[in-house]
DNA sequence: TATCATTTATGATATATATCATAATATATA
DNA sequence: TATATATTATGATATATATCATAAATGATA
């Protein structure tokens, strides 16, 4: 945990979510004024199980996971939120404090709203309640229709799921560093660390993905597409 | 499908949810005015993946289950609701068709509830807006938390898990009758019908239950749990 | 730079789970 | 009621996956 300091207006902000587009000038500033802005460091901690939720967390740049410590100490990633995603799920309607921890896999900034403010708002302006429900339920939404994807394949099936969740969803290239290591990719899709490793070799040998440590270049992404179909 | 009448009044609803509660009586004769509800024999199909959205769906009364017909033809359960749950997830919001299908696993009463009028609500009244995604994400959240505990786990502890979930949170007894086969529990908890039966065998060798058919009794809960946190 | 810890890598083995086979019940249907 | 069909049940076997062992490569730290 770096900087924290505000450094952009909630009107013009560049990475301000359409579910923002219907506020008025005064209700953005009411929004301004209370906002904080963080920068965290790969591997720094935004939020852990257990703490108190005050604020609706927005994330503006960088890449973030949502995970749980379970008992054995291992951990388990329930999902990772990219930028212009709100983090936390929909916790922050239901419960007072955080189900699930949250970290930076790479440096980011979150932005911080008052809860108090954003419940206000959608208290008075019924418009906005609903571009903002209608966001967050399709994060949700997502989360739900991953983890089925996920346990419903076995592990060439899954691998091949989240490089293809890397490419298209997150870097939108066939190039790209992954952001996690083969142990956090375990933790995300639930096998063992040496498998995850082992089916990126069998990729590699197969031909369908050129690997050089985190760097990933997708090569054959139509039979990668096969084996994700295939389960 | 069977009869499709209106037979209650919201206002004195019994059945109604706590997230209607600051809704004035104009506001409840406005949905009592809009709304069906329908009777579902056991099995009946309530709705299907590809559906359009029309209502908001809540289970007066009966058990339902929300599930995807896979490829291979081979069905997965994501979640059973239960009186008082809204069915259908958040997709409301966010989709213009069901994602999933609604199906009847015990005789129901489903109350369908025109979803502009609630859009309109949400709109309107802001305190509504509040409860209402109170209520709607605590069922969201509960779904992921779910998925989660059952992936997390080998197949002693994600019987023990359905075990406990029918007895706690579904019948409130320690004796019950299953509304699902075993069938259907492979499904819900991503496992092989065989291994569902084996290990409710096992179980009940192992003195933590008795089962006659569809009848369970759990005589020692205590170890039940144990197996269950043990995975 | 040297030392230590972590990550990546691969093979061998153990374990968990699915699949196949078969039979007894139970349930639905003509 | 008789017949077909689905469900429950168990054992044997195959398969998928985790675990263990070891080593090289990489990164962190003193």
């Amino acid at each position: 945990m770096d900087s924290s300091n505000t450094i952009s207006n909630c009107k013009t902000c560049i990475y301000k979510s359409w579910a923002f587009k219907n506020l008025s000038e005064e209700e953005l500033k009411l929004i301004n004024c209370k906002k904080t802005e963080k920068f965290y460091r790969k591997g720094d901690i935004i939020c852990s199980e257990g703490d108190e939720i005050k604020s609706f967390m927005y994330l503006q740049n960088g890449l973030v996971k949502l995970f749980k410590t379970e008992i054995s100490k291992r951990e388990h990633i329930i999902s990772i939120a990219k930028p212009k995603d709100f983090i936390g799920l929909l916790s922050i309607f239901s419960n007072t404090n955080h189900v699930y921890s949250i970290s930076a896999i790479e440096d980011s900034v979150v932005c911080f709203v008052d809860l108090k403010i954003i419940k206000n708002l959608i208290k008075s302006n019924g418009i906005f309640a609903l571009d903002f429900f209608e966001r967050i339920s399709s994060v949700s939404d997502s989360v739900i229709k991953t983890r089925i994807d996920i346990n419903t394949r076995q592990l060439r099936g899954r691998i091949a799921y989240i490089l293809l969740l890397f490419s298209k969803h997150i870097y939108d290239s066939e190039k790209f560093n992954l952001p996690i290591s083969r142990k956090e990719i375990a933790e995300l899709i639930d096998m063992s660390t040496e498998n995850v490793i082992r089916v990126l070799s069998e990729f590699r040998k197969d031909k369908l993905i050129q690997i050089e440590g985190k760097s990933i270049e997708i090569i054959d992404i139509k039979r990668l597409e096969k084996v994700y179909d295939l389960g």
